[in-house]
RNA sequence: GGCGGUAUAGCCAAGUGGUAAGGCAGAGGUCUGCAAAACCUUUAUCGUCGGUUCGAAUCCGACUACCGCCUCCA
């Protein structure tokens, strides 16, 4: 049984689907001005790998993840650099599905654009108005946060806390135009001609920025749905808002299970990184010289609630795992192709019947990958072992390797079968080296050692023979 | 000011009442012609103070430090 933490509860619940065997999930994506920095990165990463899990666990996943395609900062963007709003979104839409893939994310079942659903918004908004939740003044149309009596529940904020933050911030069209600080727009105006904008029965203009994720939400996984993440930073204002919303028009539970990722930090401070503070570093720069994979581990492998504090000495301990699993799985692969005869080890097999008993036990738990990793890493040790023996249980290996490659693609780490073949030139250096090892010539079978690993070429002695593998880094 | 999070060895980190998982790095060792890969051994009393308890890293209180949200932000 999966148990989830539970922003709206603050406590770990009991995962209940609304249908059995499915679940409906949302995930907040990016506002599409620039590229993408590793704290989305890890948002995505962190849900991609709840999503790979629950599909490991049996469950059919309906994964939603939006892009925020118009709002000021686009807009800003867009001017500077003399094109239109929609080409800089289509242009870092591009870069972003690069960098997913590059991190091994699973393709969302649908990844819905803000601009591509204004019908919808606009009968949203339309229907607030009706319902008395939203008011239409000089353009604008704001949501009457007072009037859900819910509101702050999400942030565990009370009423006036909120309005004395917000009035201190609002602006002198807001202080004119809003009837509570506390009202949050739903659709702006356009302000000069140039500016992209849409017709509505409000005016030209553009939707804000929360209601589109509950427009786009409710439309496609239904007026509640399963499970609703996104960074810890989007609890107040943006989820509290999408909650207000949602449920004031349908009148329905918006989400059963709000999940909020931690964030990455940077520097000796660990501050948080972020675009607005700058201190950002953006995946297309760090995998101009790092492994895909290696980042994609990073940022797996630690439980989507923790920060993750991204620095080169974390980063060389995920190299460090990475080419351990890769060793394991090619050590495994050399031992079921020898020529030793498989010999029956029940223990073994039984150890690896509990430690992926175990390590479903741990995730179940919130996701709880250091200790999913822990049992794996114990599992590992034991496989090593077990490689060492002059007859080992093919049998076993075999499952244990569909276990592995099964738990390691939660994690998004895949291993290229070993396919390529080696050239005809590798192929004779090493037979020429093992003949000289055979006459115990060493000066020339380091020689070829030597050689062949200036060629990519990573040459190991084993009791079995000599393996080899190519060395990627 | 309000709300929330975190504090465990050099680093990462698990652990919510019974005398500290795991990983990295370090040290030593096994295997090897030498390597590589792998394995073995080895390193902490849990931010501070006080309380509850037979017993606390784990519960309660106070304090300190760092981080975040309250305004765009994953």
């Amino acid at each position: 049984m999966i148990k989830i933490f539970n922003t709206l509860t603050r406590e770990k619940e009991l995962f209940k689907p609304i249908h059995e065997n499915e679940v409906k999930m949302y995930v907040c994506g990016p506002t599409v001005y620039n590229y993408i920095h590793i704290g989305n990165a890890r948002s995505a990463v962190s849900f991609d790998t709840i999503r790979r899990y629950l599909e490991y666990r049996g469950y059919d996943v309906t994964y939603v993840s939006n892009f925020t395609d118009v709002d000021d900062k686009m807009i800003k963007q867009a001017k500077k650099e003399k094109i239109t709003v929609d080409e800089l979104a289509n242009r870092f839409i591009e870069a972003f599905m690069a960098d997913t893939k590059a991190l091994n994310i699973k393709p969302a079942t649908a990844n819905p654009r803000a601009t591509h659903m204004i019908d919808d918004i606009i009968k949203f908004i339309e229907a607030l108005v009706e319902k008395d939740y939203a008011y239409e003044v000089s353009g604008n149309v704001y949501f009457r946060a007072r009037h859900f009596k819910h509101y702050g529940e999400l942030s565990k904020q009370n009423i006036e806390q909120l309005e004395n933050g917000a009035s201190q911030h609002l602006t002198q069209e807001e202080v004119t135009t809003k009837e509570d600080p506390l009202d949050f727009v739903l659709w702006k105006p356009q302000k000069e001609a140039s500016e992209v904008a849409w017709d509505s029965p409000f005016g030209k203009g553009r939707p804000g920025w929360h209601i589109e994720c509950s427009v786009m939400s409710t439309k496609l996984l239904g007026e509640t749905f399963d499970i609703h993440g996104g960074g810890q930073d989007l609890q107040f204002p943006h989820h509290e808002n999408e909650i207000a919303q949602s449920e004031a028009k349908t009148g329905h539970k918006f989400v059963n299970y709000w999940m909020h990722n931690g964030f990455v930090t940077v520097g000796n401070q660990n501050e948080k990184m972020s675009k607005s503070a700058g201190n950002f570093v953006t995946v297309h720069d760090l995998l101009q010289g790092e492994d895909p994979t290696v980042l994609r581990f990073f940022m797996a492998s630690t439980q989507y609630r923790r920060p993750i504090h991204y620095n080169d000495d974390n980063m060389q301990e995920a190299r460090e795992r990475v080419q351990y699993f890769k060793n394991l799985y090619q050590n495994i692969d050399y031992r079921l192709n020898d020529q030793t005869s498989s010999q029956e080890n029940t223990e073994l097999a039984q150890l690896v019947n509990e430690k992926v008993a175990e390590f479903k036990a741990a995730m179940d738990d919130d996701f709880n990958v250091q200790n999913g990793l822990t049992v794996l890493y114990e599992l590992t040790r034991a496989i090593n072992q077990h490689l060492q023996e002059s007859t080992v249980d093919k049998t076993v290996l075999t499952i244990f390797k569909e276990e592995f490659i099964k738990i390691m693609t939660v994690f998004g780490v895949e291993f290229n079968q070993k396919s390529d073949n080696l050239s005809e030139e590798v192929e004779a250096l090493i037979k020429k080296r093992d003949e000289a090892r055979s006459q115990k010539d060493f000066k020339t079978s380091d020689e070829i050692r030597d050689q062949l690993k200036g060629m990519g070429i990573v040459i190991e002695d084993t009791p079995q023979g000599t393996r080899w593998k190519k060395n990627e880094s």
